[in-house]
DNA sequence: ATGTGC
């Protein structure tokens, strides 16, 4: 299934411009799966040229209906970071990724932007970096950290719903997209194996690295202060989406010889398990993200005495079960990519979010735009999905090569954006290494996806080293 | 992404 080999090279010669905002791939590869890619010509230019094999990977799961490929689209494990796979019964691995339930949270205040003097956007970072644990392997500063494994089942699959019940909340959370994925009660956590999703046991309200970060923004629309923070389910998720990669593996011996393309088809018992997987990983990500928020808000409270209100918090990495006009009923796998549910879209039926539709986030790199977008009628074309972040463009070896460390620091200090506490700008994930947002949002917003609401620049931008 | 082995 996956090992037919490609019989298309220059597969930028294959795609015609849809009228209805989209380009079209039609490959003898990708057989009869439509493949619609929501870029410009010019951000299509740019992709890599082994994103095509896994545009194909995404197309061979059994069942596909539909792949969407995002304008921040790049090469991921097996199928590309930045795709929508809609399968009838199905469910894959490598469409979610290892950071299951990864995602943003975004929050206003009613402060003017003109109170984050860089005194004050230092004192945020000092506060902040006070309060949360960011970086690689990092364990919670929080009294979660010596949760047990009982308590930590019952967080995983009660979510915010429980957490909210036990400890309490400090802020209003009716705006989340959800507060708890459900788990089925019969379903254990697979600890041990390989991925060892033991490892989060110490990690709820931890930061993570990589691309994770924590944002003070300027709103350009109301000039007021704007909150940010992206991360996900940490060495939890990652564990329990390593053991399912296992699990697929000798669920079929000899059929999955990637370990990145493994599934499961309803005929397996990993099947539900792994829905169960992706529901516990998700509830670990709301959490985190939640436990967060209400760190970042303490801090933000400490430096400039108001609050923060919810605008939004949503995941771009999970796999659930929706409508679609034109496909039916599904699993929809978003690997970074954001769902967009319009006014009126089932989905939102009973939320606050059922006669506007629900707000999109999506960061830039921390010298750039992130933008606030409302999804439009026409996401329907696209899986109801948009992208997820300005998507990368040099990798992570390559920034650390070419990247001149002083002249960044000084392009961060000329623009007044304080990253950390010392003036040194993680070179792997500054300006240069992410595509304009601009341009990546506007590609959704040409092909009628979505509407920009809100532009937010960063004023300081708190990162964890790897 | 993770945090360890290439």
């Amino acid at each position: 299934m996956f090992d037919k080999p490609l019989t298309v090279y220059n597969w930028k010669d294959y795609t015609l411009p849809h009228p209805d905002g989209y380009i079209e791939l039609k490959t003898p590869d990708i057989g009869d799966v439509p493949v619609r890619l929501f870029l410009t010509p010019k951000l299509l230019e740019e992709v890599e040229q082994d994103v095509y094999k896994q545009i194909v990977n995404a197309t061979r799961f059994p069942g596909v209906k539909l792949v969407a490929i995002t304008p921040d689209v790049h090469v991921g494990y097996g199928v590309p970071v930045g795709s929508v796979i809609l399968t009838d019964d199905t469910v894959a691995m490598g469409p979610v990724g290892y950071d299951i339930g990864c995602g943003m949270i975004s929050a206003r205040s009613a402060v003017e932007a003109e109170k984050a003097t860089p005194k004050k956007r230092l004192e945020f970072n000092r506060a902040v970096m006070e309060l949360v644990e960011m970086g690689a392997g990092g364990h919670s500063r929080t009294k979660l950290r010596y949760i047990s494994e009982t308590e930590f089942n019952k967080l995983v699959r009660g979510g915010a719903d429980y957490y909210i019940t036990k400890y309490g909340a400090s802020f209003d959370r009716s705006r989340a997209e959800r507060n708890r994925i459900p788990v089925d009660d019969n379903w254990q956590i697979p600890w041990g194996g390989r991925g060892r999703p033991e490892r989060g046991l110490t990690q709820l309200g931890s930061l993570g690295g990589g691309n994770h970060f924590m944002e003070l923004q300027r709103c350009v629309e109301t000039d007021t202060l704007f909150v940010q923070i992206h991360t996900g389910s940490r060495g939890f998720g990652h564990g329990l989406a390593t053991n399912y990669f296992e699990l697929a593996r000798s669920d079929k011996p000899g059929k999955v010889k990637h370990l990145d393309l493994g599934y499961f088809t309803p005929d397996s018992p990993n099947h539900r398990s792994y829905i169960n997987a992706v529901a516990a990983g998700g509830n670990f990500a709301i959490l985190n993200r939640l436990i967060l928020f209400e760190q970042v808000a303490t801090a933000f409270k400490q430096v400039f005495n108001a609050e923060l209100e919810l605008i939004y918090e949503i995941s771009h990495n999970l796999v659930q079960k929706e409508w679609h006009p034109e496909f039916g009923e599904g699993w929809v796998h978003r690997k970074g990519a954001t769902r967009a549910f319009p006014a009126g879209h089932p989905g939102l039926k009973g939320t606050k979010w059922e006669n506007t539709g629900h707000p999109i986030l999506i960061p830039g790199s921390n010298k750039d735009f992130s933008f606030i977008l409302k999804p439009l009628e026409g996401a329907h074309k696209s899986g109801y999905s948009v992208n997820h972040g300005a998507g990368r463009r040099l990798s992570r070896g390559a920034a650390k090569q070419k990247l001149h460390q002083p002249k960044v620091n000084e392009e961060y200090r000329k623009a007044g954006i304080i990253v950390n506490d010392n003036g040194n700008i993680p070179l792997d994930e500054s300006e240069a290494c992410y595509k304009p947002a601009e341009e990546v949002v506007n590609a959704v917003v040409q092909a009628g996806l979505a509407e920009v609401q809100y532009r937010l620049l960063p004023l300081a931008s708190l990162k964890g080293l790897d």
